[in-house]
DNA sequence: ATAATTCCTATGATATAACTGGGAATAGCG
DNA sequence: CGCTATTCCCAGTTATATCATAGGAATTAT
């Protein structure tokens, strides 16, 4: 699995975001309750969205998060890569380390380079807005 | 990660088979050396690929696994399809299972299934002979 | 018979995923 | 000021998957 539970939430917390960003600061709690996600879980994927700069957040009372910015300049990608860190398909492409002693005389090299390729350039074509309006 | 070790150590063992396809049954030991996979994990591997008929075998002495059909006919995805299970990108997608409760409301899921057809596409369009010809 | 192989099942070790818990810091509100 | 709702930080826990390893049975060419 590529994309585990931790990218999955994160999406759908900035969508969540997306779709009450008239209401100023949104809580985990509140969250929390509409997406059946345990609020501690999201606190860990709030962190991470946060210190990628996807989202602000306002401590205390009346505090909580929100996106920003539009919506639309949100793409899946980016979020995911926010809360899972790569999102390459084998480990050879990791982080751009390409630490396989092989790598020089591997022909599969080059098939999971493009596939890769393909992977992030698709993750990077939609943006939240395109999911909200259902436009895939 | 959506493609482990076992994913691709099939691969090689496919290739490895191709590139001595003249030389009769092919043992596990000598891929073994080659390939720097140790013997066991080889057994374990080649046991899959036989089950979904992509080898055959041959038990006792001067034994071992030799390729089906012509290494044209083989597509990454289906040497990786049988080592791993499905490349399902998000268990979501898993099996054709769509046990996800949400699965009628969820907006994120149509994106989730274009990645996946575009993963599967590439990987299904791809030979084994493709790779070894260099032609990607 | 022997040696080399595949085949089968079980076990262990390590890493990653998926959460949980406790409490400090902050900020609005009465 | 005191209360309460929130983020923030860090550590611990449990479950699952990955990556093998181990031992031995079955088979087959020589």
């Amino acid at each position: 699995m590529m994309v585990s539970t931790k990218g999955r939430y994160a999406l759908r917390v900035i969508i969540d975001l997306a779709q009450h960003k008239d209401e100023g600061y949104v809580s985990l709690k509140s969250i929390s309750e509409r997406q059946k996600i345990s609020l501690k879980y999201l606190e860990m994927i709030a962190a991470s969205l946060n210190r990628a700069g996807l989202v602000q957040s306002q401590r205390g009372k009346e505090g909580g998060y929100m996106l920003t910015k539009p919506a639309a300049e949100y793409t899946v990608g980016a979020v995911l890569r926010a809360a899972e860190g790569d999102l390459a398909p084998v480990s050879c492409l990791d982080c751009g380390e390409n630490t396989c002693e092989r790598a020089d005389s591997c022909i599969t090299l080059p098939m999971w380079q493009r596939l890769d390729g393909l992977i992030n350039g698709y993750l990077d074509s939609v943006s939240i807005e395109d999911m909200l309006k259902g436009e895939l």
